[in-house]
DNA sequence: TTTGGCACTTACTAAAAGGTAGGTACTTGT
DNA sequence: ACAAGTACCTACCTTTTAGTAAGTGCCAAA
């Protein structure tokens, strides 16, 4: 398989960090290495499973690499390629546009979690979660 | 409801523009306003609902307005907002970042379709859909 | 000896997203 | 009269994505 072909380039970006945790991963891990615990404690509400299947599908991507210290207890870093760095670089800009109407995204109605368009079935409405600032050095 | 905290802008874009079609659309968009039946033909998979249901949330998002000609037969164009010109103008790097590797995206194994990670049952996959250039003026 | 942390795995389940197929109201073309 | 095109709406169902909770092997501290 494996024959898609995106439309603009920004499918196949997409492609990539799309899913609910890849860009928070990402965002964590492009500044400096991170081991798993760090960014399970880093990430509030990521279960593990979603933690590593994320960051195989990203090393499976080529934006992360999983460096395994072989030490016991068990020591793992994953660190962000340049590939993943570029993709980071290239996120900034939409990053940038998202901090800057933040606000306005945040206050719209349904604000990640609105299905109520159509018939199917819409309920539930919950939110908030921890903040967090960009991940700035200074917690190893 | 609607209070959600977003860690780094980029979530609160992908609020925005996350989804399967969404960028298509802004991206058929956003050059010049297109009518509902114009938007269907130039995105080959979406589906009515689909097509308008995105349409629904990019305008309560306001990326996109909708201008109804009140005409019979109906005539409808969906147009960008400056907002959503501004997002959609955010997104070019990401979209270049897309195209740049683009081939290295498309020929990774399960592209577009892996879920092949833990234990949670992965089977099927189909792929191939028409492609599609940027759209060029020079269709109405 | 029990607890806890490390980095995971696995199975099961819930929710969200998307797809299919039908219908609406109205008019024009055949 | 009937098919087709406009822009939708609606119900139902499948696929995909995410969450929960438990387990693995190993070692150190309590």
């Amino acid at each position: 398989m494996s024959g898609k072909v995106y439309c603009c380039g920004l499918e196949a970006a997409l492609d990539v960090i799309g899913g609910k945790w890849k860009v928070m991963i990402l965002w964590v891990l492009h500044p400096k290495p991170a081991r798993f615990g760090e960014l399970r404690r880093a990430i509030p509400g990521i279960s593990e499973k979603m933690l590593i299947q994320s960051l195989k599908e990203m090393e499976a991507d080529g934006i992360v690499v999983r460096h395994d210290f072989k030490e016991i207890p068990p020591r793992v870093e994953y660190v962000a390629t340049p590939f993943g760095v570029s993709l980071s670089e290239a996120l900034k800009p939409l990053c940038d546009w998202g901090q800057q109407h933040m606000e306005r995204i945040e206050s719209r109605p349904g604000c990640s979690k609105r299905t109520t368009a159509q018939g199917d079935r819409a309920d539930g409405g919950k939110a908030a979660e921890e903040p967090a600032e960009e991940p700035a050095d200074g917690a190893a």
